[in-house]
RNA sequence: GGGCGCGUAGCUCAGAUGGCGAGAGCACCUCCCUUACAAGGAGGGGGUCGGGGGUUCAAGUCCCUCCGCGCCCA
């Protein structure tokens, strides 16, 4: 298929052609099309394990835009892909789309102007809305409900389009995907890994239902994991309420009442407890002890709990059903009971709670019941004044207030029945069983290991999966019914694995015909779909096709590297090693690396909501790919990074330096004798042959080659991208600036040898320096190398230290970098003459002395032909620095210089002056 | 409050295992059409390496402490 494009194959020259001017328009568009039909990306599934690299692409979610961030990681995992391919490793790097989910529901509602009604039949005929994507018209006539099927449907319209605008995005940027390997969480195949590993996992036991407190978003009526929240700061207020205590008992202040500051008034109803920890001396003689609510007079038991904070108000608290996860903490440690108010729909429910037993408490909550929290505690407040047991005004504060990401309410905890998958967060063992997974993998940088570890010891809880969503994979399950129609929770019914995916609320469960569904004695399907980490942390099985492709997964799996921003180790990353822990008893990657983020100039990370957001395929288009790619790859692993678009206009000026400086050494005939521009060689392909390169200088340059390739390798192997391309940029500016400068007259019109050394030196530097360059800047060294080498330069061997080493070297005498560098220090000194004297750089030097040290002047004699001729000297004098003294007056080289007089006005001479 | 990271020229950042005068690019100033490149080239000015202690012959580099910033978690 491309055969042409090995790497084991040996490159070959080809016809030469290079253009009179060279240009970075449009080879975006050109390259990606001659990759793709030439397959250069494609994995070449013959590979042996060892042979492989496979990269675990975290899939985009595509409702969501793309935005500088993604460029900027998914450069980083680019880059090290290139490395790997020409490095000899077949690289398996399939990319997928994230698109179940709340986003998609929520982008497909606005878009389209449609709301799910699950009550709805479904309607095959129902025809796309003719407005959609017409904000003005959609709320003109207002939302239409449809079905779930209908909306399903409408989902995977939408996120089809979502799709190509992302890969037309990937492919415009160079990504080296291979991109037959595409696949969307949502797609058949995700569907029944997701739900395959599902059932694996409740047979094993590691998923479980549970009627449970559990974090209620009551905007999307849905349930919400740990990992899915977030603090928000709110004003609130301290509430001063009065608490009863028995006849005759009297508190640490001789007061027959206790005093409790609370930010929820409105939960005085669903009181189960006071609480204060058990070293606070003012409450210890109540321990034990019972209280009554003010307002519904209920008895509540006063306890002791280490996380009660003496400080924190009066030091001791109401425990409500359930006010925030303290409070469930309480209530599970404390084994309290139960006196819930909120319902899910964020309202205080109609039904009077338990233990309401006084008039006063009746009426008064009669004056809450329906309203929302907000105005409930509105009206709480105003029951407590009334009632003289609210002390003072409430005292406003700023506090953390726990939302759902995606949501704009806080949250209320609410118990239903859910599912949910063990994460060592109430299990040590199987926690110290994760970290231990943690360990296995190398991550880069090597600190971000430790953000794992925080986090899963930071856990107190399991991993809630069940979602009150639609465009998900639904949980794999359905109940029987009794007799009474109620669903049979603990025997749920699962599916045969031929028959993945399943939706259970469109297909008869095992055994049971249709028409049993939601009658007694028949069945009903989970309504609830997986959260969409719960597919989403299946990555490396989908990928890898787990249980569908058993021999790609042997070559595929454990997948060698993860790339992924470090802000989601505690969700996307942590989960994934969950499910691999589980499912295939090992590590899911051998080597995590986190990007950082991309910040704005005020160093505020860039966000949609912030509005500092750039649309990535402009930057694209304005600078081309490769210089944007260039300020990517800038960012180190795990740093946040400064958007900067001076640094893509830097790596514009590199891109056409690489155009033009590869124009100039590749710019000579193949036949070295015959310079003229019409001959019949100006097209023959171009040779490379080490063993004419024998000038000093050229050897030199070759032998610091030599070092940088060893340092780019061994920098990339350690996956840091940044250093390889710092200091093959470095090395480039200095060879166009220092070396092409010395050897140009040689390369013209040298010597037959000093000629042919310098040619062949030139070539095998850009031959090598391409290929240095080729993971950060694919689409101008892909041009440059295909002026003059057959096949694709993503597909050309990493160069090699020891190839250079060897030309470098002359009758086993090894190539001397200091012969370069003395050379380059001399031209420069010269030339910081000249612009001194405000002279042009090609004005010629009449005499020229050049001073410096015995060891470096012996090196300076093997080039002084070159630094002569740049330097446009007929001759030069050098002088070995003999006084130490001297020596420390500046530098080691010192240059005397006497310029050609100018040409018209008849100017005396330029007398350079020494150094200073 | 705990954990992690960061603080080096006006800006963005390099500065492995401590070592000869602290670097790059951008910006700024001066100069130069030199046959790869004027979307260029040559050169220049500019830093008490956040503050303070300590270890060492030697610290931007190690230790302590303080200050500031960011992220994650309580």
């Amino acid at each position: 298929m491309h055969a042409d494009s090995r790497p084991d194959e040996t490159a070959h020259a080809h016809a030469l052609r290079i253009p009179d001017k060279p240009s970075l328009e449009g080879l975006e568009h050109r390259w990606d099309a001659a990759w793709e039909s030439a397959g250069t990306y494609r994995f070449d599934r013959t590979r042996e394990r060892d042979q492989v690299f496979s990269i675990d692409t975290p899939p985009p979610t595509v409702s969501g835009s793309l935005h500088v961030g993604h460029v900027f990681s998914y450069t980083h995992t680019d880059t090290i892909a290139r490395y790997q391919r020409m490095a000899g490793k077949e690289v398996f790097y399939p990319m997928g789309w994230d698109d179940n989910g709340l986003p998609t529901e929520r982008r497909v509602q606005n878009y389209y102007g449609v709301r799910c009604d699950p009550s709805l039949p479904y309607d095959p005929d129902l025809s796309v809305p003719s407005d959609a994507g017409d904000p003005k018209a959609i709320k003109k006539r207002g939302d239409s409900d449809i079905s779930r099927r209908n909306f399903i449907e409408l989902c995977h319209r939408l996120t089809l389009e979502d799709e190509k605008v992302f890969e037309a995005l990937w492919r415009h940027l160079g990504l080296s995907v291979d991109w037959s390997q595409t696949y969307a969480t949502i797609d058949e195949r995700c569907q029944r890994v997701a739900q395959r590993a599902f059932l694996h996992n409740l047979e094993r036991g590691e998923a479980y239902q549970t009627e449970a407190p559990s974090l209620w978003d009551v905007t999307f009526r849905t349930a919400v994991a740990q990992a899915e929240l977030e603090d928000r700061e709110r004003p609130g207020a301290y509430h001063e309420l009065l608490f009863h205590l028995p006849e005759g008992v009297t508190s640490h202040l001789g007061d027959s009442h206790l005093q409790i500051s609370t930010t929820r008034p409105e939960l005085v109803v669903s009181c189960v407890a006071l609480v204060a920890h058990p070293d606070d001396e003012r409450y210890q003689p109540l321990f034990g002890t019972t209280v009554t609510t003010p307002v519904f007079g209920v008895e509540v038991p006063v306890r002791a709990h280490h996380l009660a904070d003496p400080d924190k108000g009066t030091g001791i608290a109401m425990i409500c059903t359930f006010g925030d996860t303290t409070d469930v903490t309480w209530w599970r440690e404390l084994d309290l009971p139960v006196r819930a108010v909120v319902n899910r729909q964020g309202r205080f429910q109609a039904e009077l709670p338990s233990g309401m037993e006084t008039e006063a408490g009746r009426a008064a909550y009669a004056r809450l019941a329906g309203k929302t929290v907000f105005s409930a505690q509105q009206e709480m407040v105003e029951i407590l004044r009334e009632t003289g047991e609210l002390v003072g005004e409430p005292e406003p504060i700023t506090h953390p207030v726990k939302f759902f990401e995606k949501g704009d309410k806080p949250l209320e905890i609410v118990t239903s029945r859910q599912w949910y998958i063990r994460n060592g967060g109430r299990d040590a063992e199987l926690g110290a069983a994760l970290v231990a997974r943690g360990a296995e993998m190398q991550w880069h940088p090597a600190y971000m290991q430790t953000r794992f570890t925080n986090w899963i010891d930071g856990l107190n809880g399991d991993w809630l999966i069940s979602r009150q969503r639609f465009f998900g994979v639904p949980l794999p399950l359905w109940y029987r019914l009794d007799e009474h129609g109620d669903p049979i929770w603990d025997q749920p019914i699962t599916p045969d694995a031929a028959d993945l995916p399943i939706d259970p609320t469109a297909d008869a469960a095992p055994g049971f015909d249709e028409a049993q569904r939601g009658r007694p004695g028949g069945f009903v399907g989970d309504p609830d779909v997986m959260d969409t980490w719960a597919t989403s942390s299946l990555t490396p099985q989908i990928a890898c096709g787990w249980g569908e492709d058993d021999d790609l997964f042997a070559r595929t799996y454990p997948m060698d590297m993860r790339p992924q921003a470090h802000d989601i180790i505690r969700t996307w990353l942590f989960s994934t090693v969950v499910r691999s822990h589980f499912e295939q008893d090992a590590a899911p990657w051998r080597h995590a690396a986190l990007s950082g983020w991309v910040l704005d100039p005020d160093r505020k990370k860039m966000s949609k909501s912030k509005g500092n957001v750039v649309t990535p395929m402009g930057l694209l288009e304005q600078y081309g790919s490769d210089a944007v790619r260039y300020w990517a790859a800038n960012g180190r692993p795990g740093t946040d990074t400064a958007f900067d678009d001076g640094q893509m206009k830097i790596g514009r000026r590199l891109a056409i330096k690489i155009l033009n400086a590869s124009r100039f050494a590749l710019g000579f005939n193949a036949n070295d004798s015959d310079d003229s521009d019409n001959s019949a060689d100006r097209h023959a392909p171009l040779a490379i042959d080490p063993t004419l390169i024998t000038h000093p200088l050229d050897r030199a340059m070759l032998a610091r080659l030599a070092r940088l390739v060893d340092e780019a390798t061994a920098a990339f192997d350690n996956f840091d991208y940044a250093r390889a391309l710092e200091r093959t940029e470095s090395f480039f500016w200095n060879f166009t600036d220092d070396h092409v400068e010395l050897v140009k007259a040689r390369a013209y019109e040298g010597s037959p040898e000093g000629r042919d050394s310098a040619r062949h030196a030139l070539r095998l530097a850009i031959s090598t320096l391409l290929r240095l360059f080729a993971p950060f800047l694919p689409f101008v060294t892909e041009e440059v190398w295909s002026w003059w080498q057959a096949g694709s330069v993503h597909r050309s061997p990493w160069p090699g230290a020891d190839e250079l080493l060897e030309a470098a070297s002359d009758d086993g005498e090894p190539g001397d970098p200091e012969v370069a560098l003395v050379a380059a220090a001399a031209l420069a000194e010269i030339r910081r003459h000249k612009t001194a004297a405000k002279r042009s750089v090609a004005t010629a030097v009449v005499s020229c002395t050049l001073t410096c040290p015995a060891d470096r002047i012996d090196n300076l004699r093997l080039a002084l032909d070159d630094v002569a001729a740049a330097a446009r000297a007929t001759h030069i004098e050098l002088i070995e620095l003999a006084e130490l003294a001297e020596l420390a007056e500046r530098g080691t080289l010192t240059a005397q210089v006497e310029l050609e007089a100018p040409a018209e006005q008849g100017a005396p001479a330029q007398q350079g002056a020494p150094a200073e």
